[in-house]
DNA sequence: TGTATGGTGTGGTCAGACCACATGACCGAA
DNA sequence: TTCGGTCATGTGGTCTGACCACACCATACA
């Protein structure tokens, strides 16, 4: 029997919480399947389908129909569309303030920078790809998409997953505002070159193990965005 | 008619998302009854309850059962909640590594105690009251609970929502080991002593408006913890 | 040997029913 | 009039049962 004054989703949370931690399941696991664990834990197949939803939005698993191996609800681990939900929710809401989250980029962008700079041997291949891929002919929201995996692609460079997926959270809750701004640049394909150019520097400087001129660089291009696409002056 | 290849319950968040942006709904007001929402967008009541639920868990909306204006569901936009329990289960899935939640809160952290100490007049009153709370006697459990909340009220008190989020997530899905990880200190009296006093150096560094010499602080009040309970020689 | 074909197990969805609960209107007694 | 109880109502919480779509796989057939 399970505990009585929890709702019957948060059971279902829990024992499946519990299998991860004891290590009974793990990323690349299958669950058991919805109509098993309602039978083994008392519940009906409705609480374990809210449960599932949870773990599905926060990127702890995915769901397949059909049957075999892949099918079936399967640990994925992927936090960053659990992050890049909470956050744009949250800044739909008003829970969340655009210029919160503009000042939290700058603040792990420019440790991410640092980290990168002052590490012996960094990869950037992913990150200089997609400085290669913002050159070609591109829409507007092409090459805000691409830019965004570009300094996802730099925190994933430095090795810190958490980082990465609060960057791709903090980027995506404000693509909106970001697509909207580009309308109030004068010139896109000058702002265009001019991101590349500042890009570019950035990873020049890490390459060159200047840590500073990373920072400072890295500061200046969000900050400057920010402020010729009129996304700066919001209230606070 | 909602479109067809997504899945229902995704017709329903969209159609939530969609209310939240366009400020029809906001904090403080409440959903429609899951029964119209179902009706109005032709999905089945299990649908929407499935995106609800979702919801509730991101921390963006409190249901209630009852009658009256205060029953039903209610926009809250809480995002620690969410971002706590994100946090979590990522970490228990192994999705993330609890040495970069370590390095992630130093960063924020840092960043914190920077902005608090540079600003002109900020109101450490919760934190103070934080403070003399861990004064008391308690249990390991207790006093630890009180730490973490010592060290939100600090990203609450420079005003950024994000990084208190944040920092609440960090802490909260790290729990578990800080609290393992305290069986391993020699001597939890004399560690809560010192802790309560590099606290205060903290608060006294902010006060006195020395940024470098809180960022020092608070990075070895950190890691110094991390070391002592035998959390830092994790893999990587 | 290769190819249909159907069985089977899975998630996706809905409809309906019932319960618990908080509110608020109504009604009766003091 | 006022106070107190009682009941109708509307809400979320849950379960059951049913059906569909789909992917796999074993079997039978050509």
């Amino acid at each position: 029997m399970p505990s009585t004054d929890r709702r019957a989703w948060q059971d279902v949370l829990a024992r499946i919480e519990g299998d991860l931690v004891a290590g009974t399941i793990g990323p690349g696991d299958r669950l058991p399947p919805e109509r098993t664990l309602a039978t083994e834990l008392g519940v009906g197949r409705s609480s374990v389908r809210e449960a599932l939803r949870v773990l599905e939005v926060l990127g702890l698993i995915r769901t397949q129909t059909g049957s075999g191996p892949r099918a079936g609800a399967i640990v994925v681990a992927r936090p960053s569309g659990g992050m890049a939900a909470l956050m744009r929710l949250h800044v739909a809401a008003g829970g969340f303030d655009v210029a919160d989250v503009v000042a939290t980029r700058l603040v792990l962008e420019a440790a991410v920078v640092t980290a990168l700079a002052e590490s012996r041997a960094v990869d950037l291949t992913a990150p200089a790809e997609l400085l290669a891929a913002m050159d070609g002919e591109l829409t507007t929201a092409e090459f805000l998409a691409i830019d965004a995996a570009f300094h996802v692609s730099l925190a994933a460079a430095s090795g810190n997953d958490v980082i990465a997926a609060v960057m791709t959270g903090l980027r995506s809750s404000v693509e909106g505002y970001v697509l909207a701004g580009a309308a109030f640049v004068p010139s896109w394909e000058l702002m265009a070159q001019r991101l590349r150019a500042e890009h570019r520097g950035i990873v020049a400087a890490i390459a060159s193990h200047d840590a500073p001129r990373a920072r400072t660089l890295v500061h200046d291009h969000i900050t400057g965005y920010y402020a010729d696409s009129k996304l700066a002056p919001l209230e606070r």
